[in-house]
DNA sequence: TTGTACGCGTTATCAA
DNA sequence: TTGATAACGCGTACAA
């Protein structure tokens, strides 16, 4: 690969002067401009980025750590942040975690190194190592669960009024028998859904029953199991809600399998609105999220941190809306 | 952040004591080893992987392009890609180009740019370009799409056959008015899939015929489209095998709006396996692609030749398989 | 174990 | 106004 060196040896300047061109800065004559040019193009040269950002101190790369890739929600986001990024001029470093907590430490620890220039987080899990980050003054927005609130920036929804308005729903089409399938613990998102659950059983003076809350991991396998573990309750339930799209998906295959028809035996609620709710065989009633929003929103707020327009944390909460499908009977 | 410097100062000795303590080299005294551990972590120190990656012309970074983050498919090749990566101890920059060729050209040249050690492509598009890398001596390996044969490593299946077993499955049911809804004409995946398509006819003794065959761009809105058109041809056919899931998926949900039923009144075959085709509501026939290994296969190739193990092109072909699940009859 | 040159751009200073 | 020189960023490699 040619250098600066290369170009400047070619065009018969100095590399100080290349680099001028090249940024745009200070004057030099159009002749020799147009030389350089012609150099850079015959070499087809392209800048070491890495030298650049060793000497800028800036990398014009962010970081976006995901959770899971294989559910539908985290490419969403990642296309927000993405197209956002590139407005800004900046490349994106995607890593996967796979919901691994010491991964997802190995990766931004390995970001970080690279000197990105700030850091989007979804699906933190581990306040102290947070702590750790904000102390050597990481530019750090976080996405979809909110951890140290107040001191770290965060885009997200409110997971109890949209938990709420789904139960709600199902309230209100009669169902007094609501099981509920929840997400990890550790997700300040799922606990503020399971709160939402609750507040709604309450505020309709139903009574809440141990063993109609289930805990799943997230994804599909998990309602798979939380689910089939669902149906050793008696009563019956005569209605789930589940934390997530792929976790309602697998409590409908383990009903299909049991025979348990749905919506007529069993109404299923979901939340996210992945694109695969939406297929006309499944048309699972749940609350969307606005994810492409949710990532480019956090892009916004990155670059406000990073350019130092604004110091005190912000939070910002999208709307989300409950979307009826079929899954939830009210259409019948 | 602390450097070097910082550590050495603390640990009363010189930067290059401290770098080879940090890269176990050459023997240090365990007393100051210890007593650099102790600064190291007392400073919280991250070696700069910047100013590292300039010295040893070696980012330990491989670059993914993938065309489409939100089909399925490529998020598991991803997930390959990054579990292979991190056996090797490097780190993945995973770009998304929405089948963008303009988008691909950018994210390639600033991946370079960043001095990668090696890019994985799946889908590319350009040959003009790829020749360009070549000449520049980039490490590359392409999945999925093949460009440039015998002159770049390759992981793929073989399309031509594949799609022919799909196309065979269906005529082994009876079928014969077979429609085939393709994908892009640049991508010679797609190619050879409409390539098997017309030798299962010929070798049938099935007629071939145009308005059979419609084009769409491999997502759910183009395989939309292409279902829309092709129901437009008289007389009907009774089966559609589609290139890749997510247009059958499409395919499907035309129908169902038009009252199609399926498969009594048209059989659909689709191509990939997402995890979507497996959903008890979806039960799409389709050929399975080992998506997990190919990303896997693809960074075993790189290392090969990044290493300077092989320096002669190779192909990958892995085995497909198809699934009959309930979307092409078989099983009524 | 250390001093020092080096990798490749950027930027401040200086000269023409 | 235009361009060159040199110091710098942070680790690494090699001779001492």
């Amino acid at each position: 690969m040619a250098t600066i060196k290369d170009v400047a040896r070619l065009a018969r300047v100095s590399p100080a002067c290349v680099s001028l061109v090249l940024n745009n800065k200070s004057y030099v004559s159009q002749k020799t401009k147009q030389r350089i040019c012609k150099a850079i193009k015959q070499l087809n040269y392209r800048p070491n980025i890495i030298a650049r950002s060793l000497r800028k101190k800036e990398t014009n790369s962010i970081g976006l750590v995901i959770s899971d890739i294989s559910n539908p929600f985290f490419p969403e986001v990642a296309r927000g942040v993405e197209d956002a990024a590139r407005k800004y001029g900046l490349s994106l470093v995607l890593c996967n975690t796979n919901a691994d907590q010491s991964l997802e430490r190995k990766h931004i620890d390995v970001l970080l190194a690279k000197q990105i220039d700030g850091l989007i987080l979804t699906s933190a899990r581990s306040e102290s190592h947070l702590e750790q980050y904000i102390k050597e003054n990481c530019y750090l927005v976080l996405v979809n669960r909110e951890l140290l609130p107040g001191r770290l920036d965060f885009v997200g929804i409110d997971n109890l009024a949209s938990a709420k308005m789904a139960v709600d729903h199902l309230i209100k089409l009669g169902h007094r028998r609501i099981a509920f399938i929840r997400g990890e613990p550790a997700s300040s998102a799922s606990f503020r859904r399971y709160e939402g659950y609750k507040l709604a059983l309450e505020q309709a003076k139903m009574s809440y029953t141990d063993n109609f809350v289930k805990t799943g991991y997230l994804r599909y396998a998990g309602g798979y199991q939380a689910m089939e573990s669902l149906l050793q309750a008696r009563p019956y339930p005569t209605a789930v809600f589940c934390a997530n799209d792929m976790m309602a998906l697998a409590a409908i295959d383990v009903c299909l399998l049991k025979g348990i028809r749905i919506p007529q035996d069993l109404a299923i609620v979901g939340f996210d609105d992945i694109w695969v709710a939406s297929l006309r065989n499944i048309q699972l009633t749940t609350v969307h999220q606005p994810r492409y929003l949710m990532g480019a929103k956090s892009v916004d707020l990155l670059i406000e941190i990073i350019t130092g327009k604004r110091t005190q944390a912000k939070r910002v909460i999208l709307p989300t809306k409950l979307v009826v499908r079929e899954t939830c009977g009210a259409s019948l």
